[in-house]
DNA sequence: ATTATTAAGGTCAAAGATAGTCAAAGTCAA
DNA sequence: TTGACTTTGACTATCTTTGACCTTAATAAT
């Protein structure tokens, strides 16, 4: 019944909690070996279910002694997150509401007016030039939920 | 399964740490020789590894009794900040070298860890998926841009 | 002095080692 | 049978390692 994709969250899963929850380095070829799949399965498996939405983040690095980084937020603060991610900021977001989001998160002290200067100089439409028109809300998003999760992460 | 180069890189700041950072001299067919690689190999780790964008200086002389010599520099912000925005961002930039230019800001304490850490999510590939595949470089470099100046700004 | 030899270090492009993207094909449940 | 989700593979991007060839400096030989 469980697909291969399934099957292979759940052994990252059990790889982090394992770890203390703490971030996993794993290398993509050596595990499409071990699932004996396409290294680009592991891609699909990363953007559908180690999501900023569902409380992840994750960095790479190619080229020799490449990696890829997974990391999760504290359970803490996983809920709280949740909902800002899903809730508040959705799928697009205008810049105007991702600045009330910002100052209320200020005005909670979970981030400061440097950090919420520097997220809003980021969302700007101005650095989104190679954006089509439709598509900056959208971008606005994704940025915008990779920099509350690790903000958040930090400073909670 | 990290690297050749990072061990270097790592050796090499070992020393440096050694000698109080201040400046080292090595010697590059030996130091290639105690790793076992090819001679340009150590230039490969100090043209990645100790870059300007780093806070490092490098010179080094030719011929019988040549030497490298490696120097920790420290510039003013206007210097620093001058040559981020013209020389090294420019058009495109990766997120390697992005992360090095964070860095270097972070160790000179013009920007905090947190505001590093915030800076970095927002640069990262995964949240530029609407952006063509060719265009990514493009659009972090703008975002960096705009980044940068509203963090310095506000610091400084 | 001039030249040849030796002893450094520099450059660049090709090959190797990873990871990412995208679209087409496959699967499965409603 | 259609639509969402999964799987695959060809192509792309990035980072590392190597080697052939080049330049510069010191020293030995003439």
């Amino acid at each position: 019944m469980s697909n291969l994709s399934d099957i292979i969250e759940g052994f990252i899963k059990e790889l982090m909690d394992a770890n203390n929850n703490k971030a996993i380095e794993i290398q993509r070829n050596i595990l499409a070996q071990q699932f004996d799949c396409s290294p680009s399965q592991i891609n699909y498996v990363l953007t559908t279910r180690f999501t900023n939405d569902r409380g992840y983040s994750v960095e790479s690095r190619r080229g020799g002694g490449g990696y890829i980084r997974i990391f999760k937020v504290r359970s803490s603060i996983e809920e709280e997150l949740k909902r800002i991610l899903n809730e508040s900021i959705g799928d697009k977001i205008t810049l105007n509401k991702s600045s009330d989001l910002l100052n209320a998160l200020m005005e909670r002290r979970v981030i400061t007016e440097n950090e919420k200067a520097i997220m809003q100089s980021a969302l700007n439409d101005r650095a989104f030039n190679v954006v089509a028109y439709e598509d900056k809300n959208k971008l606005r998003a994704d940025i915008l939920k990779e920099m509350i999760l690790i903000a958040i992460e930090n400073d909670y």
